[in-house]
DNA sequence: CGACGGGACGC
DNA sequence: CGACGGGACGC
């Protein structure tokens, strides 16, 4: 029998009942080479945690593996864990394409689609009517890397309801939080806010190139005059708790280089400094990036948050708290001035025109595109008929840029 | 007598 | 492109 394999933690996993997804999110899907056995898998993904099942998907009649597997684990910080660190990577040396790691959607939600770290980074706790989100945080940073906290309230009086919201940087930070508070606090993972955005944000990338679809490049117009587009701000918008600064905390699960970091952000204008955060014990991408002033860091995550780089990655951009807290006010006024602020610091700085221009001129310096890149939604590629060179804005060695991404970031 | 269980975000 | 087997039974 496979004692060891199937039935571990004092009988608590019992095959056949469907314990394939408890407790939730501890299971991960993988897409990997046909010839990869089972036997590396347990290897390269024991680290992470005591595995409960480990499961190559096989051509019912060929006996062929089909290139995808399932790894459960004991617990669901363990799968996010391994999801951080071995999404990218290669299993072997010889191995051509790195593998994709994602939380295995729960057998009974019958969806195929790839879980989102928006769905695992924000946890839902009930707490004292007393705490403040300041002693929400405190409670909750031994875990992780807290983006924001918010707790419910009512809206005349302003008095805690009891119910607060904590979002990490990782997946793995919010299923730790969830393993490890005091049961007291209840904290599960929070619902998705917003079921509508989360569909239309899927195709974001591809109703942003319909949009532009036909166009020519128009490297000496910028689409300045449409500033009612700052609708994408309320989109994102955190209800109030959310620090801002001049400073933005920068992850994604594909790892990248202070070149590229700086070469995504200086596309928006006022971009002081950045860098990458070497995270031994992740391999996801983490960096920091620094405004000179507010209003940029402002457009900037509002705009790149979400972004795909590369193409199919969505990065995810959030303040860092540097303790200046803004005010509702005072974030409303820098949101209505950025778009001017943007405008004046575009047009005057010639670095920002020039680089347009060489992304509108010719095809002559396309790259290659790196195979090494791990694109999770390849259905979000360009159709292949469409010509290279209208497709892709290349300043971004090695990841190409289309440029009608471009053109909605300006 | 004596302390469980509940739970959702201003568009 | 890349999504679901195997094994077997108690209140």
């Amino acid at each position: 029998m496979d004692e060891a394999g199937s039935c571990a933690s004092g009988g608590g996993f019992r095959p056949g009942v469907d314990s394939l997804d408890e407790p939730p999110n501890s299971r991960i899907f993988l897409v990997i080479s046909k010839y990869t056995p089972e036997s590396v898998l347990r290897e390269r993904f024991s680290p992470f945690g005591e595995i409960q099942d480990i499961w190559v998907v096989r051509d019912k009649h060929t006996k062929e593996s089909k290139g995808i597997a399932f790894v459960k684990f004991a617990r669901s910080s363990q799968a996010c864990r391994a999801m951080e660190e071995m999404h990218g990577q290669c299993l072997s040396p010889n191995d051509t394409k790195p593998i994709k790691v994602f939380i295995a959607q729960s057998r009974s939600s019958g969806s195929h689609r790839d879980v989102e770290d928006e769905e695992l980074t924000r946890i839902f706790v009930m707490i004292p009517k007393s705490y403040t989100e300041e002693d929400l945080r405190e409670k909750f940073k031994v875990y992780g890397d807290i983006e924001y906290c918010s707790i419910i309230k009512n809206k005349v009086t302003g008095e805690s309801k009891g119910l607060g919201y904590v979002r990490y940087l990782k997946p793995s930070q919010a299923a730790q939080a969830i393993e490890n508070c005091d049961r007291s606090f209840r904290a599960i993972l929070a619902e998705p806010k917003n079921k509508a955005s989360e569909s239309s944000e899927q195709d974001y990338y591809s109703n942003m190139r319909q949009e532009t679809l036909g166009h020519e490049p128009r490297v000496n117009m910028f689409p300045f005059e449409q500033q009612s587009d700052f609708s994408s701000f309320d989109k994102n918008d955190n209800r109030g708790q959310e620090a801002i600064s001049k400073r933005l905390s920068v992850v994604s699960r594909v790892p990248f280089t202070e070149e590229q970091l700086f070469s995504i952000f200086d596309i928006v204008p006022g971009l002081e400094y950045c860098e990458v955060q070497r995270d031994p014990y992740s391999n996801y991408g983490h960096g920091v990036v620094q405004y000179f002033n507010v209003a940029s860091a402002i457009y900037a995550k509002y705009k790149l948050h979400g972004f795909q780089y590369p193409p199919g990655n969505r990065i995810g951009v959030s303040f860092i708290d540097d303790g200046s807290n803004a005010t509702d006010l005072l974030r409303k006024m820098a949101t209505q001035m950025v778009a001017a602020q943007l405008a004046s610091m575009v047009w005057n700085n010639p670095s920002q025109q020039q680089f347009l221009q060489f992304g509108g001129s010719s095809g002559s310096q396309l790259p290659q595109i790196q195979t090494d890149v791990v694109l999770p939604s390849c259905k979000k590629k360009a159709p292949p008929e469409t010509p290279v060179k209208e497709r892709l804005f290349i300043v971004f060695n090695p990841h190409p840029l289309p440029l009608d991404v471009l053109e909605d970031i300006f």
